[in-house]
DNA sequence: GAGCACTGC
């Protein structure tokens, strides 16, 4: 285990070294393209040019009409008739923006010509074209350009493998004709991987390069140019665009996908796009989705029309448990091997909850697979391979191997069982599964308001998880799915869609958003589902004691900077907080390593040596320090794969953070903070002093303090609490902040930090100074004796 | 003395 282990590790190291090789190749061989594609199109690109500098004056002055037009819309509202007017005027190739039919668009297709770039079509354009065609939402073509030419939103339900994120940006693209006007297309995912692997596949439909007609963006990637006209993005860098022109005027149509997934970003974006809609009557907007929840998503959009599309998959037979499971790990287990010698061949999927969970699994359904195989003739070899997020890209390739061969002298084939979290729900697809082992649970993410704590809980899934995960097994032929309960159970105890996520979520950063955005009054403002009161509440609250918002709830010049930064409130306000304490270059390496997933590694056969070696990053004064100075050790030996290895630390996540760090740097210049550093004199007395303070400039709400008793409360709340095992504080501080709130096995706070009682007077003295609210705790009697000392 | 469903800016 452990040598397999070290290799897994190396091989990780390398995969990463030969990714960014592969990287640098591709950069390389795209400039050597774009040389002879400079010399092959030198002519035709000056024609294009000349014509394009033109077409954009007139656009600029059309657009500066349209302003000017806007505006006296505001006052006036008058009618908009003459601007659909004016835009029709512009055609390509006898196309009439808003008016084309799919047999216009087929023809242009089909020409010896890129309408968008006239160049030749390569032969590759026209094998991929041909297998274009026969996707189901081809079909659906010329009903799709009706609707959209006589509504502004349109509901698009599509199946998996109906084509619908390929191609309806396409065929939007011919009719709404974009780059006519230096206007984008934009069609957005919620994960990156999706967007860009999405950009590059459209691209090639399209006989363009990717990054130049079609591109994505995505954070710390940018891969489009003034020439794109279709881009796909994730959802969360269209809301960010949004903060800065909210309007979204650089866009002529938006395309929200998976919109069934109801990710915080995306439901932000729904409110938000149907105002645009009304202020932006020529904005054209579709919902795409995958479940047969379109009636939801039609009510919403104002009875927006639906247009269904079939998709390619096989039907999948269900079964159900007689009765209930008392125990669903050991059913699971069951389940599988009795699969595995009763059914035809055929891989298996295993949905689990967690890591833990399903490391165990694995060893165990390994072990009595091979008992079973060496104890009869009949039955083949199982392989057994994890699959969850927090596994290394080259150990979750394995779900792409091969099932074991044939064993025996019966060759009896060998069957292969992915054991795996809700990734396999939605991220990732696997071809060749035939039969899936649904035991009716996950892990989901709950918020309690009154506390202020994110917890994960395992929860029964819903009736349109249910479905999705049977899914998986229809996707090369028909296949089976073994539901772990009752088909009573799957009618009346499931729900039928999981909550979205803004009903579970702490809403600090959604609600500072939202203020960004212009809205005003959020308790009013139109989600799809509202999330509870409290919630928004507590949120407005946090981020007044914050001084994001000031009493009116209007966001305050701090408030402004701290949209600026991809971080959680408290971390942006940390970071702006550390300019004053002359430490904000060691606070931005502190926060970005909190941004970045957990770089201390910890393999299960040498954790002890892996604690030891983290020891040699450990400050007395708590954790926070101590990824400064892992950080900063990383940085001195090089940003070395090699020393990281040798350290226990996670490559891939430092590297990460130097990600982050770099953006959050550009921020920071953008906006004109300074970076600073206190200097470091003696034992640094003064040094980590002021990177404390800073820290509990934002962490001020998050303080627990070391009662008597022997225990941390929370102050305000109340709540007992201890340090988590993880952290490198030895003697256990008077008073402490803490990063994180985690509730397992018992109340943790994880990455902590040594600080003085007086600060938080200074830091927000209306968060302190009503000290009953802090209870009847040692706590506020200290805060007390300050306040009385001070006063005298 | 223990964990981390999955994403995203």
């Amino acid at each position: 285990m452990s040598k397999d282990e070290l290799k897994d590790k190396k091989r990780q190291i390398e995969d990463d070294d030969e990714l960014e090789k592969k990287r640098i190749k591709l950069e390389k061989k795209e400039k050597k393209d774009k040389k002879k594609e400079k010399k092959e199109k030198k002519e035709k690109k000056e024609k294009k040019e000349k014509k394009e500098k033109k077409d954009k004056k007139d656009k600029k002055e059309k657009k500066d009409k349209k302003e000017k037009k806007e505006k006296k819309d505001k006052k006036g509202k008058k009618e908009k008739k003459e601007d659909t007017e004016n835009e029709s005027e512009s055609e390509f190739f006898g196309l009439v923006k808003g008016k084309t039919t799919a047999k216009q668009a087929k023809k242009l297709e089909d020409a010896e010509n890129n309408p968008f770039t006239g160049k030749k079509f390569s032969e590759k354009y026209r094998e991929i074209l041909k297998k274009r065609r026969l996707l189901p939402v081809h079909n659906y073509r010329e009903e799709f350009l009706k609707l959209i030419h006589k509504n502004q939103i349109l509901i698009l339900v599509g199946e998996t493998g109906s084509g619908k994120t390929t191609q309806i940006p396409q065929f939007l693209a011919f009719d709404n004709q974009p780059h006519l006007e230096n206007k984008m297309i934009a069609c957005t995912q919620p994960r990156r991987v999706a967007a860009m692997s999405v950009a590059k596949r459209v691209s090639e439909e399209l006989d363009v390069k990717l990054g130049s007609e079609v591109g994505y963006s995505i954070r710390f990637e940018d891969c489009t140019s003034d020439k794109t006209f279709l881009k796909y993005m994730t959802d969360g860098m269209l809301l960010r665009e949004a903060m800065t022109d909210p309007l979204l005027s650089r866009y002529s149509a938006i395309i929200l996908d998976e919109a069934h997934e109801r990710t915080l970003s995306t439901d932000i974006l729904m409110g938000l796009i149907k105002e645009v809609a009304k202020k932006r009557p020529e904005l054209k907007i579709i919902v795409m989705s995958a479940t047969l929840d379109a009636e939801k998503f039609q009510k919403y959009f104002n009875d927006a029309p639906l247009l269904t599309v079939p998709g390619r998959t096989y039907p999948v037979e269900i079964y159900y448990t007689s009765e209930p499971e008392r125990d669903y790990l050991e059913a699971a287990l069951r389940t599988a091997l009795q699969i595995h010698t009763y059914e035809d061949p055929g891989d298996i999927l295993l949905f689990l909850t967690g890591e833990d969970e399903i490391e165990d699994s694995c060893r165990k359904l390994q072990a009595e697979a091979d008992n079973l195989m060496h104890s009869s003739t009949d039955v083949g070899k199982l392989r057994c391979i994890p699959l969850y997020s927090t596994l290394p890209p080259n150990l979750q390739q394995h779900i792409f191997d091969d099932p074991p061969p044939p064993h025996g002298e019966k060759k009896i084939p060998g069957r292969k069982i992915i054991i795996a979290t809700n990734i396999a729900e939605t991220s990732l697809t696997i071809d060749g599964i035939v039969y899936v082992i649904d035991p009716g649970f996950s892990k989901q993410k709950v918020y309690n308001p009154r506390i202020r704590v994110e917890s994960l809980l395992v929860s029964p899934i819903s009736r349109a998880s249910a479905q999705q995960r049977a899914g998986r097994a229809g996707r090369t032929r028909e296949g089976k799915c073994f539901r772990l309960y009752t088909e009573e159970s799957y009618n009346n105890d499931l729900i039928e869609q999981t909550y979205p996520e803004i009903m579970r979520s702490n809403l600090g950063s959604v609600v500072l958003q939202l203020k960004k955005l212009g809205i005003d009054d959020l308790v009013h403002f139109d989600f799809m589902d509202a999330p509870a009161p409290e919630t928004l509440m507590r949120a407005l609250e946090m981020l007044n004691y914050l001084g994001a918002l000031d009493d009116d709830g209007e966001l305050t010049k701090i408030g402004e900077y701290m949209t600026e930064f991809p971080l959680e409130p408290q971390v942006s306000r940390t970071l702006i907080g550390s300019v004053d304490y002359s430490c904000s270059n060691e606070v931005l390496t502190i926060v970005s390593m909190l941004s970045a997933p957990n770089v201390y590694l910890r393999p299960n056969d040498q954790r002890k040596l892996a604690d030891e070696y983290k020891k040699q990053f450990a400050h007395p004064l708590g954790d926070h320090i101590s990824l400064l100075t892992t950080y900063q050790e990383y940085i001195d030996n090089g940003e070395d794969s090699k020393w990281c290895y040798e350290n226990f630390i996670n490559h891939r996540s430092i590297k990460s953070a130097t990600n982050v760090r770099n953006q959050l740097m550009r921020i920071m210049n953008k906006i004109g903070l300074e970076i600073n550093t206190t200097e470091y004199k003696g034992n640094g007395k003064y040094y980590y002093n002021n990177i404390c303070r800073a820290l509990a400039s934002g962490f001020f709400m998050q303080v627990a303090h070391h009662e008597k008793s022997g225990h941390y409360l929370t102050l305000k709340d109340n709540q007992i609490v201890h340090l988590h095992p993880s952290t490198c504080i030895l003697n256990k501080p008077e008073w402490v902040v803490y990063n994180e709130f985690v509730l397992t096995t018992r109340n943790y706070i994880r990455t902590v930090t040594s600080i003085q009682p007086e600060w938080l007077l200074d830091i927000s003295p209306e968060y302190f100074e009503d000290t009953e609210s802090l209870g009847n705790t040692e706590a506020r009697r200290i805060i007390e004796r300050i306040i009385k000392r001070r006063t005298n």
